[in-house]
DNA sequence: GCTAAAACGAGACACGGTGTCCTGTAAAGT
DNA sequence: ACTTTACAGGACACCGTGTCTCGTTTTAGC
């Protein structure tokens, strides 16, 4: 192991600069030449550590946002409300992006579900299995119900993912007994 | 009212191409370009009629595609067996590419809720009305978690949309009676 | 028929983002 | 000191986009 060290100044400045681009001007309006001059980064650095735009934000999101998301609450009610008041923000805006681009990207499509969709799915299946399981109907297929209406709403903007969404989805499902 | 009229056979030789490059190299590999040369015509006359890749995918959908898709069947299986068979071949594999760029394209995602996700988001809202509604819930929330499911599972990839998907949902919406 | 108007196929052009390569410099281990 | 690797900065070819021009073809109106 020789040479100089990577600079951990500059992974966390590019981390920011793209996340501060992605709130100013919008996902799809950032570009690795932009990151790169935010960041006061040269190009060339930014391509050793990472491959594309997606590459660079899903770890921004990983590292930076993430932190943000409830463990684990116990009942469904806030572990939807605060799922969904992430939505809210530079966060939402992301990972709405991420999961476009993943349209073109199978290799960002596959990190995209085991480093964020997954965990995701296991935290809402577990928060289902302690608080309001019916036990009769198939769990998985329960949150791909929940977690569907977020992401059609958060693609297709007919309707806000916000509190009310959350409480409707909490008493529908409280239904099913 | 003068000059030479529109070609209509150019317009369907480049709605024509459009499908067969997103068949063979699937949407996002498509490019305006690309489908000038497959319908043997110039780029100038493909601007001319549509302004993006987008724009000529989504007539096409709603031309050429559209009359495979149910009515309106009285029943919420069948309509969601027929739904999801479509999502199989080339439309599902646009219509996915379409939501995608429709999320750097507020106007292109404005015509997608309209022209395409609208209707079926009333058509289905009719057929639970008509077959199995329970009164007490809202609709809208109901269609949400059932094209949300579906939308969830073509954009995320983690399971397939088909005729399973379609018995396990209708199984799930009559137990709320 | 003749003319004006509009569409046609074909291709040139500038623009911008991507990804690679090069240059000279800085920071680590040996 | 010497080697190795990262760094900032910039040059470069590549490709898709969107606009423009060219000469030709097809229509309506006179």
């Amino acid at each position: 192991m020789v040479g100089r060290p990577r600079s951990e100044e500059s992974r966390r400045a590019i981390l920011q600069a793209a996340l501060r681009l992605c709130e100013r001007d919008g996902y799809p309006n950032v570009t690795l030449k932009a990151i790169a001059a935010e960041a006061g980064t040269g190009r060339q650095t930014l391509y050793r550590w990472w491959n594309t735009k997606a590459d660079v934000l899903l770890e921004a999101m990983t590292a930076v946002v993430a932190p943000g998301l409830p463990p684990s609450p116990p009942d469904l009610g806030s572990f939807l409300r605060e799922t969904f008041a992430l939505t809210d923000g530079v966060a939402g805006r992301v990972v709405v992006g991420l999961m476009a681009e993943a349209q073109s990207d199978p290799d960002l499509a596959e990190r995209l579900r085991t480093r964020l969709i997954g965990p995701r799915r296991a935290a809402l299946r577990e928060v289902l299995e302690r608080d309001s399981a019916p036990s009769h109907a198939d769990l998985d297929l329960i949150v791909d119900m929940i977690f569907g209406a977020m992401w059609y709403r958060l693609l297709n903007r007919h309707a806000p993912v916000d509190a009310l969404l959350a409480e409707e989805i909490t008493v529908l499902v409280r239904s099913l007994t």
